[in-house]
RNA sequence: GGCGCGGUACCCAAGUGGCUAAGGGAGAGGUCUGCAAAACCUCGAUUCGCCGGUUCGAGUCCGGCCCGCGCCUCCA
């Protein structure tokens, strides 16, 4: 049974695909005019979290995650720095897939990009002017709110409600281009000076912000699909608008389910750029060292319909956390075990397998789920305290721990991490110290070890090292 | 003003009518150890923001109130 909580009703709904062991996914992605930060990760590992769970439930995902690589913000940009646009956002671009890679997130089948589906946007603005929902002014296209009677279905937010906050009359009264009302919104904005512009049946400009997604998503994953994900802000009005594109050109229901996780925030407070609190990627993994897998786990264990508060102290409780499980698997891997199996480990394998997916099956309760892992760890530990555990019995607690992390993706990859040179001269030296009864030396190697990040531990089978996992707090 | 999220132990965080209120972190005591580390055992909320109500029974449902937070035209 898996069920999510759909924004379009506002309630948790049992997932039926529109085929049958297939889904369709289309995830909102960066605009790529800066270098990404953690509280963008928090969604796209929201989305990876919900894709492993799926196909870790049996079935096939197409995943599209736009890459939106033309809006005021790239232009603006550009423009600053005196650079083509492509040239403008290739930095930023390749930032994000670097995050991609470092937080484990599995690539999507297709990252479309803005600029290089022009054509197809223009086909819904031309349909949409035909039908009736759009109409051309001053060589824009906009899309006309009251033609669509739905409007607002996903936010609840009636056009008429929203009340114009200051930025917005600013805004409003700024805006150059005559709208029939302030509401519509821009499919199409016709050039001007020193802008980038396409040439089309429709005119010469560029396209509005809302309809790449419905252009790209509705030719990646066909006219209507099972889920589209996002951060709450884009609620509305970015999806709002792509339902009311999206509906009226092809006339039938749009996304199956809507998905949308809440923000990051920063020691309590939003995170923005004038506060000084906004981190990216970069500046924790690159900069202070924090271990991406810790970051990945952080990012994972807060339900994601929760505001998640980044603290270092949150992260430093992630590590240890994490910290025991990389322990528990190490332990099965490398304590010495009689051959054959006791049979005690099989229920509580399975059972923790099912607890694990039953839990992220209901809306993606990831902390049942861990509950569930973490079970699995503590019986996993009595077992071995007890001498209860055959070597066949470690391997399928192994397997049941690696088979959770196909969906968590936290664990190291299998295999063992090499440790440098010179710290493996002092780990032997140590031991040849310890043998020599020399305390004080062996003592002392042990903190320079644990200083370069190597925690020594000496069991009866003779003395193992662990790379500890860097949180980035000092 | 509209829409929405949340207030559960020192911290993070599950639990949406009924066995002793998950799990992780931190802490205290113990076992093990040359000392450690890891692990294991034990301890830790008579109580779920506050006040009423419904019910045999409520953290869980209803009403009211207080507090924190997000979004409200291009921020995930």
């Amino acid at each position: 049974m898996i069920a999510f909580h759909n924004t379009l009703t506002s309630r948790q709904e049992p997932f039926a695909p529109l085929r049958p062991g297939e889904v369709g996914l289309y995830t909102c992605g960066p605009t790529v005019y800066d270098f990404p930060h953690i509280g963008n990760f928090r969604a796209y590992v929201f989305e990876d979290l919900l894709k492993r769970f799926l196909r870790a439930s049996g079935f096939r995902v197409l995943h599209v995650m736009n890459i939106t690589d033309v809006d005021d913000k790239t232009i603006r940009g550009a423009e600053a720095k005196g650079v083509p646009l492509d040239e403008y956002t290739a930095p930023y671009i390749e930032a994000f897939f670097e995050g991609i890679r470092a937080l484990r997130i599995v690539p999507a089948d297709h990252y479309p990009r803005a600029t290089r589906f022009i054509p197809e946007m223009v086909e819904i603005i031309q349909g949409l002017l035909e039908k009736g929902y759009a109409y051309g002014k001053d060589g824009s296209v906009y899309f006309r709110i009251a033609r669509f009677p739905e409007y607002g279905k996903l936010s609840k937010i009636r056009p008429e409600d929203l009340q114009a906050t200051a930025r917005v009359e600013a805004r409003l009264e700024a805006d150059e281009y005559e709208k029939d009302s302030p509401r519509d919104f821009a499919l199409w904005k016709a050039a001007k000076p020193g802008e980038p512009a396409w040439d089309t049946a429709i005119g010469r400009g560029r396209p509005g912000w809302h309809i790449e997604c419905s252009a790209m998503s509705t030719n990646l994953l066909g006219p209507a699909f099972d889920i589209h994900c996002g951060g709450v802000d884009n609620i509305f009005p970015h999806h709002e608008n792509e339902i009311a594109q999206s509906e009226a050109f092809f006339g039938h229901p749009f996304v199956g389910t809507w998905l949308h996780c809440h923000h990051l925030i920063v020691d309590g407070e939003k995170m923005s750029k004038s506060k000084g609190n906004q981190y990216t990627l970069r500046d924790l993994v690159g900069g202070r060292g924090l271990d991406p897998a810790v970051l990945r786990y952080f990012l994972l264990s807060t339900h994601y319909r929760r505001v998640l508060n980044f603290t270092f102290e949150a992260i430093d409780q992630s590590a240890s956390a994490l910290r025991r499980l990389r322990d528990f698997v190490y332990e099965l891997e490398h304590r010495s075990l009689p051959p054959g199996r006791t049979g005690e480990a099989e229920p509580i394998a399975a059972e923790a397998q099912a607890k694990f997916l039953e839990g992220l099956g209901d809306d993606l309760n990831v902390s049942a789920a861990l509950t569930a892992l973490f079970e699995l760890v503590r019986a996993g530990h009595g077992l071995l305290m007890d001498e209860k555990l055959a070597a066949d019995d470690a391997a399928s607690l192994v397997a049941s721990v690696y088979s959770m992390d196909e969906v968590l993706a936290v664990l190291p990859p299998r295999g063992e991490e090499p440790l440098p040179e010179d710290l493996r001269g002092k780990v032997e030296e140590r031991e040849r110290a310890r043998k020599a009864r020399d305390w004080p030396l062996a003592d002392r190697l042990r903190r320079e070890l644990l200083e370069a990040g190597v925690v020594l531990e000496d069991t009866k089978d003779g003395v193992r090292w662990k790379i500890r996992a860097r949180t980035g707090s000092g």
